[in-house]
DNA sequence: CTCCTTTCCTATTGTTTTACAAGGATATCT
DNA sequence: AGATATCCTTGTAAAACAATAGGAAAGGAG
């Protein structure tokens, strides 16, 4: 049950657009000198973020992304859910699903609505103004693209 | 961020095992039947959670599989790891993954290691005798593996 | 002893998803 | 004009997933 690098790299997306956002729009150029994302692959993900009412663009030279909205307004969540499409972690959970018509039967659903909630109230628990917060340090890039040869 | 065939079976192979072990062990060609699952790949299944100490096997005829301890007493959370292999979110959070070079200068570590908590305290909480526990209807068997057209 | 059932174990295969890259259109600042 | 951006769709190599296949070993029934 794995995050994606959709989810992934939309978090560092956003936080990096949140810390840099003051002295302008921040370009995706920027953003993936600093994270080490591909130019290409991360437009994907603003675009999403954009969509989603999180992100706002400005185009053209000196171009790129403020935050749609306050960073402590703006949750884990939503970036989540915008990136990856739903933080559910069976499809009959996700909201186009619609009703199972087996639901009456089934005998693990509510096993998994009560996983559903706990990741849910968790990942909205979190804004981004609290990710961004961190301190920051040399060097940033993270998680696991690291090469350990 | 979904649960895969692996854990979803695995869980409902459990269940109904926990269930029909009274009147003996439990065949995977009754499961199959009842579940709607193919032997040939529960029986993978079936042998991941025999390895982690979850079922037992006799084998030949009238053989099957029961468990290897009370239900009451085997979590959820120790079928999702033994059959899915982790339920961390994020792969540097795996057990075998080790501790990630770039960990100090991560911004995103500690949201994800708050979200692998709340789920394993959520998994871990559920017994398999809690889902055994619920009322079996007619025509078991679940989630979306249905079809719809 | 021999069939039948069942677990056990390891490949192999087909499909889907992932993680990008490519190409080009459109907008804006200098 | 030209450089720098976002925007938008499509293509693609590799990996993961879901399942199948084939057969070995074990144990009960006749």
């Amino acid at each position: 049950m794995k995050i994606s690098t959709k989810g992934r790299y939309a978090l560092r997306l956003a936080i990096d657009v949140a810390r840099q956002q003051e002295s302008g729009p921040v370009s995706l150029r920027e953003v993936s000198e600093r994270q080490g994302f591909s130019v290409k692959y991360i437009e994907q993900l603003a675009g999403l973020l954009m969509h989603a009412g999180i992100l706002e663009s400005t185009r053209g030279a000196h171009g790129g992304y403020t935050l749609a909205r306050d960073a402590a307004n703006i949750s884990a969540g939503e970036i989540l859910r915008a990136s990856e499409g739903s933080t559910a972690p069976v499809a009959c959970l996700d909201d186009d699903f619609g009703v199972c018509p087996m639901r009456e039967q089934c005998t693990t659903i509510s096993f998994w609505e009560g996983l559903d909630k706990v990741i849910e109230t968790y990942v909205d628990s979190v804004s981004l103004a609290d990710l961004a917060s961190q301190p920051i340090q040399e060097g940033e890039m993270c998680e696991f693209e690291v090469d350990l040869s």
